[in-house]
DNA sequence: ATTATATATAAGCATATTATTATATACTTA
DNA sequence: TAAGTATATAATAATATGCTTATATATAAT
């Protein structure tokens, strides 16, 4: 496995609008799942699928809090810096989690 | 389509060791199709198809010279920055080029 | 305990991706 | 012009990806 191999593995994981737009949301600040399904139209298993390829490879890490499930960026992780440098490089995604939060549809894990 | 989706196409495109090793080497120098051909394990056919992949989105020109067809990294467009930004990070692969011309491979296009 | 809510996993399916082989095209040279 | 070299395209096959529905698990609340 070469640097390239590695690198190309991540870019990846980041080559799809659903990962690339959660990333960088929780970026910012950590969010659960049930945040997401209002976000995305795609199923609630979509996300469960989407958000466990990042925490296979561990760039994602998940935190309970009672019934949510909430994720965060790990900035600890050997591929953060590249992945950062990356995310730095997008627009905001919030305005998403403010609009469902309008819509009055921001769950109650809030 | 959003910049998230944008950024999404183009991380694809890079998200493959042959692309990204191809972008890595052209970055520095034009690359002839011959070269590409005696470094990677593939086919010539698979090796026009992945030039192809960045011919289309238009990162990556080609030259003819004579019988070769050399490819170059296109500075000017859109999404050079970007790409650019990614490639910095991974290490040079130029040795590659080397190893191929030190086995009396490099072909005649040199 | 039972029921409700949040999330994860499994199975199945449609589509995308990446390779191969065979063949076509472009250019060069004898 | 015929033959050789370089590259591109077409057809096809294997595998990967991303979704869906159905179901399982974990926690919370009644």
């Amino acid at each position: 496995m070469t640097q390239i191999d590695e690198a190309a593995s991540v870019l990846k994981l980041l080559a799809d609008p659903t990962r690339l737009t959660i990333l960088k949301l929780i970026e910012k600040e950590p969010c659960c799942v049930c945040e997401f399904v209002e976000i995305f139209s795609i199923s609630q298993p979509a996300i469960s699928q989407h958000v466990r390829k990042l925490k296979d490879i561990g760039i994602v890490t998940e935190e309970r809090r009672g019934q949510w499930v909430f994720f965060h960026l790990n900035k600890d992780h050997p591929t953060y810096p590249f992945v950062q440098s990356i995310l730095q490089q997008l627009p905001d995604q919030s305005y998403k989690l403010d609009a469902i939060e309008e819509a009055g549809k921001r769950l109650s894990c809030e």
